[in-house]
DNA sequence: GTGAAAGCGCTAACAC
DNA sequence: GTGTTAGCGCTTTCAC
């Protein structure tokens, strides 16, 4: 079943298989890469050659000469604290959030047909950043996927410096030149606005995304300038983290200020159901008496009670066009920074 | 700010800093690599010459004589479904798992500090393991830490005829001449029935993981026979599947056919979660008529409300000492395959 | 269409 | 303590 021809000794290397076929390196290296010209008879010898002593490339020496690694970094970073330690609880902590399994998921999907593989990079602690960035000078990578989750991160400037092709997933807080993919957010909470007044809503609140990132000002501002646009200059709002308990408390002081309220915008869908379960606690049924959207539909949208009406984040889309935009900087040597900017899309679900 | 010297050009090699420092290649690849018998002279020289430079070393040039990736591959193995098609949800699914972010995190707090990274590479079609295969044959990682979800996954046995360094999370269904950590399963089970029977429990359920997998036959197995121990010769169960739906539908049966039932021990805390939105649901208290205890002390047992009491299984730990072990054979060469088994704890929080 | 030969950047004997 | 010299296994002109 499992014979393993050349398994004693060394592995058989190009040599070795010339040798067997009576052919030349350079030959067997031509097969072996698929390049033409290669009469059909030497090319079958060779092949016999190459599963009678079980060769495989070696990707050093290959990469030695093509300075292609093969690998794309997918860099992580985070909060960007200066502690000493490192964080041990920060892989954990990206990992549970149901974002990155959809972003890793596009990601793969993406690289494999391309033969990339993922390499993956914690930069959590300024260490681990100045890791990460000699990881890429000394070529281990080709190139670099980079999601932040901190909006002042140092990072994407940093590897912008390093010349290495890298693409960001979100626009950066600071101008930086690199490629970027990202969601029309303020289109998203637009749609959302629309939605809660096609409902017959009136008095309608918003839990806001924490304000100092970027993705929480632009749906907070979105929805607020759809409203106003609709003639409801003033929307109340309570500002959130984007976790579920975060949701619930803002959904509780709304209610206390607002009990009237039968409609609510969540930023993102963690928080909408914090917001549902609250508004159940407090006598309100969802959607009957209060519609809720979300954002972004995440797993939490679909598992939620009642299912979340939400503004969906092709995720797994922005990841794969992340990769190929990598990929194309990757080949094409220099080629300037570009941004791909992706429509969000209204999910209607029980919650509305 | 970003001086970025040498950036025209091709990046500096060796000979450049030696060039520069006026010393031959071999003392720079000296200093560089912190081999002593040095002159501290020539030294600091060097290292002047390196930053003038900026010179980095190249990493496949490094690997291609140390024979050494730095590089280790993280497998996720799935369900070895035999479909054509890549399953495009796979990697989203294994993030969710709060497990999978727990072993991560171990592994990289081991790898990191040992400069070796991890290369993700699933393996859920016969493709992607064919694939899989051939990148560890080229050389590309030192090893390989494994996790798989499905009991008859063949990928470990084939791995093992690689003969490239490997170690599993969990003892394989089949045996394979591999190193693996693993969890006293029985004695943790043991811990949930003392407990659930010190707290004055009379008639206890268990809500078992799926039997065909290890884990779950294993703690059923461990739950049944110390309950005998303790003069319970017969546990009602009910077999669920390790998702919080299955625990739900689980605890109805368990309930319907004894309604009397004051202690339930699941399988795994997301069962436990579920059998305690349906026990309130039925109309019983938690802890006050019915004691439930979970297993694995997963972000799930924290959040769940009532917060679960739980076995602990140190997943972080556990993933540390893989990664430790695969050191261990990487450095050592041949090396027996080894089996590290971790002891389970009792965490006692709300819902006992 | 195929082979010979040069070299990618580095480490590791081995001399001195 | 430092320099010289072989390669590591592969791709890729350049002749033939």
């Amino acid at each position: 079943m499992s014979r393993e021809p050349q398994t004693r000794g060394r592995a058989a290397t190009l040599e070795d298989v010339a040798r067997v076929a009576g052919v030349s390196r350079a030959t067997v290296s031509r097969v072996v890469n698929g390049v033409r010209n290669v009469d059909p008879g030497i090319q079958s010898a060779v092949r016999e050659a190459i599963t009678a002593t079980g060769y495989t490339p070696n990707h050093a020496a290959r990469s030695l000469v093509t300075r292609k690694a093969g690998t794309v970094a997918l860099v992580v970073s985070g909060a960007g604290d200066e502690g000493e330690d490192t964080d041990p609880g920060f892989a954990a902590r990206v990992f549970a959030d149901p974002f990155f399994g959809r972003a890793v998921s596009g990601i793969i999907g993406y690289l494999r047909p391309h033969s990339l593989h993922p390499v993956l990079l914690f930069a959590e602690t300024e260490a681990a950043r100045a890791e990460a960035i000699a990881y890429l000078r000394q070529g281990s990578a080709d190139g670099a996927l980079v999601v932040t989750t901190h909006p002042a991160d140092p990072l994407p400037a940093r590897i912008a410096d390093t010349g290495v092709p890298a693409v960001l997933f979100a626009r950066p807080a600071l101008p930086v030149p690199l490629s970027y993919v990202d969601l029309a957010h303020r289109d998203g909470a637009a749609l959302a606005a629309a939605h809660l007044l096609a409902r017959g809503r009136r008095t309608i609140a918003t839990i806001t995304g924490p304000l100092d990132v970027l993705a929480g000002q632009e749906r907070f501002t979105g929805f607020r300038e759809a409203m106003a646009r609709h003639g409801h200059a003033w929307v109340p709002f309570a500002e959130g983290g984007f976790t579920l308990a975060s949701g619930e408390t803002a959904m509780r002081r709304l209610l206390d200020e607002h009990p009237g309220l039968d409609g609510v915008f969540a930023a993102n869908d963690l928080m909408a159901q914090g917001a549902c379960q609250v508004l159940r606690e407090r006598g309100r049924r969802v959607p009957a008496d209060v519609s809720v959207v979300g954002f972004d539909d995440s797993t939490a949208a679909v598992t939620a009670n009642p299912p979340l009406t939400t503004i969906r984040q092709p995720v797994e889309e922005m990841a794969a066009e992340m990769a190929r935009l990598l990929h194309t900087h990757i080949e094409s040597g220099a080629a300037e920074p570009v941004a791909v900017v992706f429509d969000p899309e209204l999910v209607i679900r029980a919650s509305s």
